[in-house]
DNA sequence: AAATAATTTAAGCGAATGCTTAACTAACCG
DNA sequence: CGGTTAGTTAAGCATTCGCTTAAATTATTT
């Protein structure tokens, strides 16, 4: 096999901008592979093997309907980077603050 | 050279489940390297790699203690993750609150 | 000055990643 | 049926990744 795994994780599955840009192309509503391919300059096979990946990820489910198939968002494993990275909200608040405060004593 | 450019895309940063795990620890405050690398079951170089790729990415930064360099969590550029995750919370509130309805009406 | 400690750099290796082209499967249409 | 459309599977390839061990660098200690 070829491309047998695909990991599972959502990290990894969002890592590549590829990917992350056919998720924000999903949020549209649901699509064909021929459509979603459309704006990337790319093979459909490789079109093909992202969505793979994003479903993998469960981060996409796909239906079929007559000769196509539709992809759908699944944003729910989102949720797992969403609380990992609000962990670290009060860090970057925190931050912020001190440049802000620098900025207003050193103008 | 063995490794140049180490990608300095946020996305592709916090991919690696290691270098996650470096930057939780971070949260803790600042840490020379052979501290931070403690919990992990790899050489110190590949955490010393890991803290490069980081450093790349402007997740972290480093400041000469003598022998030793303190590493800093800087969280900024996880604002971007951050954001970009965002957009999908409208969506997966949707889906949940869909499970929720189905689950009261199928009890 | 020699020894030791903290860390990085270098080189190399196997595995994974992202792509390609070619071949296949399945559904529709004349 | 035969041809076209939509998509996947397969195979191969170059690059990147994550790691290792060995050597180099820099700072401290004796």
């Amino acid at each position: 096999m070829s491309r047998p795994v695909a990991s599972a994780d959502i990290f990894q599955a969002i890592a590549d901008p590829t990917r992350r840009a056919i998720l924000d192309r999903l949020r549209s509503g649901e699509q064909p592979v021929k459509q979603l391919a459309e704006p990337f300059e790319m093979s459909l096979p490789a079109i093909s093997q992202h969505l793979q990946i994003l479903c993998n990820a469960g981060l996409v489910s796909q239906q079929k309907s007559g000769r196509q198939r539709l992809y759908r968002l699944n944003p729910i494993p989102l949720r797992q980077v969403s609380e990992w990275v609000a962990r670290y909200e009060p860090f970057w608040q925190q931050k912020l603050d001190a440049l802000g405060d620098y900025l207003e004593e050193n103008p």
